[in-house]
DNA sequence: AATGAATGAGGGTTCATTCAT
DNA sequence: TATGAATGAACCCTCATTCAT
């Protein structure tokens, strides 16, 4: 995960990967198929660890903010413990190996199913279509995560979450 | 940009890109001095042109409002003309490659020089740190023109610039 | 074709073909889809340049011993000019690899056909069964080509045709 | 044998062989110096044990009608017994590997032997040679008896036997 | 004596890049 | 200036063989 999150799938090779990991060349393909099955199933696992992540997070809270909150916590939380594998998922060249069903879209397209509920109850900004919208927030959450991923340093874990809070409850709705 | 916005850096080889432009192999390199170079070229050049028409869009706009409405256009307008670009500078093996002087930080320094303004005129909402709010901001944008850019028929071209649009006004501060 | 002929499929390299044709090892592929491509291809494209040498010779004869003097004449003269291909179409690793249609199969069908005709016009031993016998005859003759061709001063010209047409006949009927 | 049989000395790996004997992949050399080894050491006590067989059954008759049959029986019993070792001596890619001292060659010079005292006798065609004559009748043998071994439905065992019988009879001689 | 994980040399294939024409 | 055949380094992957347990 180190490897493919610093250089990428194709920025990698299997030798490397087997030296990094202490073993011989052929070893590698004792424990993997493949380079690309194994940088996928990275990818799919990851996604839907983060997906069952979230999840569950969202089961108790029944308040918006409550809600938006617990979300944004577990996220911050995953990226904590995951520092190389949400590098592999935002950084993405995911995309480019058509490993992933999209992480992002995952995340996107549960922002939508909110918004359809905030619209539903007639909360949501006139302005704001869901589609594009959830893919503002899923897009917002997934660059704050990446980039604190980076470097940790860069800011302190509640300043990443409530960041995330303010600007999610924002575009979820409230109409001001 | 077609063959890299599709493939990305790795999955398209220099006999494609000549074939592509209808000459032989060799006379790619007439042009070009590699295909890294060819690469990083192109996203660095994308991303000042980009750049350079936001900064353009707000020379004129002194409000908040009609300032973060003038780089919404901006923004989405360069995407219609530049669908290709925008997928290589936002669909993002870009930051693997190590060619790009991250497009993403250039965008999130400008929204942070916004926010610390703001901060200093106390209109910035407490709980937002400038940094992770710029990097968020600017992670919304780019997601949501790439999204967009992918099939421009998801939605609307206002859609996206109201979406933008508010969402940036709220994360830009705007106290509640 | 002499080092298929001499060391088989997997004996040779592709960058020992490549050499052994004064090239580089990237040049092999600039000619062939891959080894076993080729390899396949020199087999079907050799059996069939065998088989309709054998045909052509068997158009004008009407006698059978003329006609069995005729084909083995024309083998004779292929194995001849084709020397590594022989060894590599009867020294047969080639039906290993599955890239034959087999050879000998088709040689011998050949014989069955002629032997089908024999027994029709009453000229066929009793003892002989067409599909056997084919078989033996087909055999027959692969093995004395590939045995010359490894080393033609072994035997002289007239002395393999006089053979293969004395055992053919013998094959072929001729009731005694 | 099973596996060189169908698959040929390079089709067939290691493992494969020792997990067919339902042992482990080292258990494999405990028992065999190596593959290559192995696949020689049957082609040559093969070789040798069908040759033991043709002259055990060579010894007793005196006539040459007599003794020609004894030998087609034997040689056809062998193959009834050791179907696999037959298809690796016949189906030959044996050659190839250099395993072999050439079992046809072995049966050849039998043939040859015999052939050379038909001559003394005069009782040889005079267009038959001997050395070229032995390779065609070895080369009979073999085809009949391998094309059998791979589908003994093919024919019934008398076909085979007199098949081998009446051809090699011609073949030895037999002046008409 | 048996195991099976580990090894690493070797081979097939790709492709960025060059250069004689 | 354009060509495209040729190059060869580098990579992925296999598998015969070893050896600590």
């Amino acid at each position: 995960m180190r490897l493919f999150a610093q250089r990428g799938l194709h920025g990698v090779t299997s030798h490397e990967i087997a030296r990094g990991a202490g073993v011989a060349s052929g070893t590698f393909y004792l424990h993997f198929a493949d380079k690309a099955t194994l940088y996928q199933d990275i990818v799919e696992d990851g996604a839907s660890r983060l997906a069952a992540t979230i999840a569950k997070s969202c089961e108790k809270p029944t308040e918006v903010a409550a809600l938006v909150r617990a979300e944004a916590v577990a996220v911050v939380s995953f990226a904590e413990k995951n520092q190389h594998l949400v590098r592999i998922l935002f950084g993405s060249n995911a995309r480019i190996t058509g490993a992933c069903a999209e992480v992002l879209d995952c995340i996107a397209s549960t922002f939508e199913a909110a918004l359809e509920r905030a619209r539903a109850q007639g909360t949501l900004a006139d302005e704001l279509a869901p589609a594009p919208t959830a893919q503002a927030l899923a897009g917002m959450t997934a660059r704050l995560i990446h980039w604190w991923s980076q470097d940790p340093k860069r800011a302190s874990r509640d300043q990443i979450i409530r960041s995330l809070v303010r600007l999610q409850l924002c575009g979820l709705g409230e109409k001001r």
